[in-house]
DNA sequence: GATGAATGAGTTTTCATTCAT
DNA sequence: AATGAATGAAAACTCATTCAT
């Protein structure tokens, strides 16, 4: 685990505010240390790079909302449930930190393909708890036995990051928890009439 | 409507080529003038700046695979079957055009917030077509009366984009056409098991 | 002399607007081909390049101003009157010509010191005519004796020429022949109280 | 105030150098930060961009030289005496620093029109030196009432100015101080016979 | 640990001029 | 004579990173 010292995660919220302000391209590593409140070469004895900050913002945020999830839906024994929790989850998220759902929508992915590629593997984790909800609910009969694990991990990933990108995309403008149930709900049972 | 000279057409070509190639950071301007085979200043006689370079190259593209895709789906009278030709000649035609899947997919999105805005402009055409589909489906019974039409939108185009995304990332090593139909089935019952 | 076609003259007048409403730098090539209404490529069937059009432009207006400064000066005995022309003619032709007064003063002086000596050639024609002046002064005692012939020259012209300057930098907004009697007066006794 | 690090001062005597000896076009922001010993990058830490340099360069010099005129002009009572002082410190100054004069006199003037309105800033510094001798002048009854103080300002500065711009023209090749004692006698006499 | 002055590599765009038609 | 599409050289400025203090 990385140093715990308040200058780290100082540094880290300063790049969250000061990407989502500024864009990916204005926020020089001296505009994030001056929001930081520490001198441009402090920066560096906490991160390797300017790479890094974002990798580590993203690392360090993620990492807690997966955990945050999976308590969530350890008690539940639907899958239904388990699926509707990671969406809400997901929306109140975002909803609650709208500088972070900037940061992680639009500004991060302006990043090259290497940092992406690593942003990647810290999305792993949230793809594996997505993973362990389908497993479980094939094992449970509530989904269906064919479904191929890799496709509806990313129809249920890549519906749920719409979602979000479009809502920030439009300045976030109307409420996307609310949406939770209908977005459940697609996922769940598609936009065919049974 | 643009010039339709050689030379426009000449470097969209070469701009696909280079951008794939090396990167949206590392596509100068004068490696795309050499790959066309014209002087950089010509660049800037058929297009207002780098930037417009690459709208006008997803413009082109996908104007043209919007109409391919209309043209296709006209004669069904099925939603679901003009539903799984969108997804099957998507993927199609990123399989065929694996340059450009990799200039729309990875590339293009490092663009920043304003370019991304009026790539947004042009993806309309196409999100259209998707709206065309749902209202379809519902006027016929084949999809719920209850689909919120811009959520369903977005779970379609959301779950069609993350699949070419996550092909695109793996270095397109699997055949992506191959898994139209599960995506088709997953978009139309979702996961769950009826 | 140079060729007297219409298009010579044309794309001479269309330097001048183009250069005192866009200023030097904003004044290429293209505009003034615009402004004159022939091609770009036209321009070099009259004139060898750029700086030719600038040095052009001042030959052909300084020479018709000398030639009409030296009839009106012919007929006149006195010195101080042939000064007080001088003057007054200066003036008057710059507030008749308010585009050239912006081209001569401030625009042609941001070139570089070659077409500056070029232009200086020009100009020799009429420091000839201030020679002249006080040359036919100091015979007729009306000029001192004693006066330097170089040094007067340039008190003479620096005065007429910063007079010039100053009022197209305050926007030609007051008016600059009234100034001709007062200007007259102090170049010829100075600032002193005899 | 401007910081008065050793760099400040050192840019600037270096842009004089590069300017003068290769003139205001080809005296590249990197030459002058070679010539100064120092990074192009470092040239940024101390002026707003290349123009800044040169606005500040005439300032920095012209700011000296007018206190030094001030001092020198202080302990006299004679208008004639102080006008003869700011003529012949003036051309001193020049002849002192040749480099200087060339950039003042020929390289500064080839900028646009925004940079002459920010150097005539400077200058208005100078020009209320003059406007003090000639008021005192005619306070004294050395000059006459009747002046004008504007245009007679111009006067004399246009003539300190074409006497200055001429010796470089002419590369400086005669002796400018040695001109003063007359250049005094033309302003204050003027080319009449008294 | 903390600082912040200094570094220097790297790229888009303009525009005078040419020349095939 | 006239055109105008094509050329290609050239330079200011930013900013991530370092390192002496």
């Amino acid at each position: 685990m990385r140093q715990q010292k308040p200058k780290y995660k100082q540094i880290i919220d300063a790049a969250v505010i000061v990407i989502a302000e500024n864009g990916y391209h204005q926020a020089q590593v001296s505009k994030i240390a001056k929001q930081a409140g520490v001198a441009d070469g402090t920066i560096y004895l906490y991160f390797k790079n300017k790479e890094d900050i974002l990798v580590s913002l993203f690392q360090e945020k993620m990492g807690v909302f997966i955990e945050k999830i999976r308590s969530e839906i350890a008690g539940k024994t639907s899958s239904a449930e388990k699926l509707y929790l990671l969406v809400e989850k997901h929306f109140t998220w975002f909803a609650e930190e709208p500088h972070l759902a900037i940061v992680t929508q639009l500004e991060l992915r302006q990043s090259n393909k290497d940092l992406r590629l690593r942003i990647n593997e810290v999305l792993k984790g949230y793809l594996d708890v997505v993973d362990e909800i389908i497993q479980s609910g094939k094992r449970a009969g509530e989904f269906r036995e064919s479904l191929n694990l890799r496709l509806t991990r990313q129809m249920i990933f890549g519906t749920i990051d719409e979602m979000v990108t479009t809502w920030v995309m439009n300045d976030q403008k109307y409420d996307l928890v609310a949406t939770a149930k209908e977005v459940h709900e697609l996922i769940v049972s598609g936009c065919g009439n049974h």
